[in-house]
DNA sequence: TTAGAATTGTGAAATGTTACACGAGCAAGT
DNA sequence: ACTTGCTCGTGTAACATTTCACAATTCTAA
């Protein structure tokens, strides 16, 4: 139980937590199942057992596991107990369209800075922060100690811009930008590009 | 070689071809090889060649691969031929970045049909496409034969538009609800929700 | 024409992941 | 107290994926 753990067990606890945040804001019970859990996600229940018992026991035989506590504890693996400042790079249709989601508040993370090269946009307010220009992303996000960044920006600025946000102290990257980037391996990133994901299907048409 | 081809084998396709039209675009050699394209992808080349193994034999020996070959090849296996249109459903913050996004363009998708139900926002244009009301989402995508939708719609809502986008002969879902939708095993489903892939960074930070 | 360097495609080995199946614990009812 | 029905945690087996390593092929240059 002290080994490293699998980085695939630890895609999967994000996708509990939020299942199990559901459950609980439906609010019909206290209490759930691997079994349950994992008709929901359409996972099988010892793969969820076995995900679990990594960090510990949870459950109670015969019973299940108490949602509330569970979402607790995957919170702590996760650290989520805090919320994370995330810094927001570009302010194109894209930057607005995270800057006004809600969907981020009470899972860990707010947008804190957003930044953008063009002097159009720098001053204007989006979803309560003031958009700043990206000459001030090394000396605002070094001295805040910002760890976290999305990037959502062009392709052609994407990579020069992941090295600054390095630089700068920043550690967890998701991209949007359509291309692979360049970073050291103690830099975790994560890539979203729509076009990707559909063509991932497009085979099975 | 005709057995059935691994899912993960065909999710990395798409990246093979994004650094491929990459390349093709600086336009800096006309021939690439499994070692150069790992190394750009942090992939191994060994995996590289093995995956493209699945599907024929595209390599020259001494030489690699020609990139506007191998591009062709693997939009041919990826279906990307010719361009599928595809069902925006719903006309948020979201909605308008991703009708907006030129990035679809020559990489294989065009959003064809919007729809919302703020009767508000119907009638109105984004990026070239006029904002229908959803009622008319079952009667316009039968006709038309949609095969591709994208679910950019508040979590409330997204269950009951997948079903009705099943019902409706849609087989390819891109959804940014967050949370997991129910589908029958045909219909292939893909998921995008930012804070899922923040949080599975932080375990790490 | 030959030698040397590069690179593919692929069986086999190594590694990683998932599913199975069962002992053990708990709850509820008799 | 006992029985029945659930459910967990986990060792092991089954399955899947990646890496290794090498024969075969191609290109280049002497």
């Amino acid at each position: 139980m002290a080994d490293e753990i699998p980085d695939i067990v630890i895609s999967r606890l994000p996708i509990y937590l939020r299942a199990l945040r559901r459950m609980a804001e439906e609010g019909e019970q206290t209490t759930t199942s691997s079994q349950e859990l994992g008709r929901r996600l359409g996972i099988s229940s010892a793969q969820i057992r076995k995900d679990l018992s990594h960090f510990g026991e949870f459950g109670k035989q015969g019973t299940g596991y108490h949602i509330n506590y569970l979402i607790e504890q995957l919170q702590l693996i996760l650290k989520l107990d805090e919320t994370w400042p995330v810094a927001l790079i570009g302010a194109g249709y894209l930057g607005h369209a995270l800057a006004s989601y809600g969907g981020f508040e009470n899972r860990g993370f707010e947008i804190a800075w957003i930044f953008d090269n063009d002097p159009q946009k720098v001053g204007e307010e989006v979803g309560g922060i003031i958009i700043q220009h990206v000459d001030e992303l090394e000396e605002t996000l070094t001295r805040e100690q910002a760890r976290i960044a999305i990037l959502a920006t062009p392709a052609d600025a994407a990579q020069e811009l992941a090295d600054r946000l390095v630089d700068a102290g920043v550690c967890a990257i998701l991209s949007y930008a359509p291309l692979n980037l360049n970073v050291p391996d103690e830099v975790k990133i994560q890539y979203s590009d729509p076009v990707i994901q559909l063509q991932r299907m497009t085979y099975y048409l």
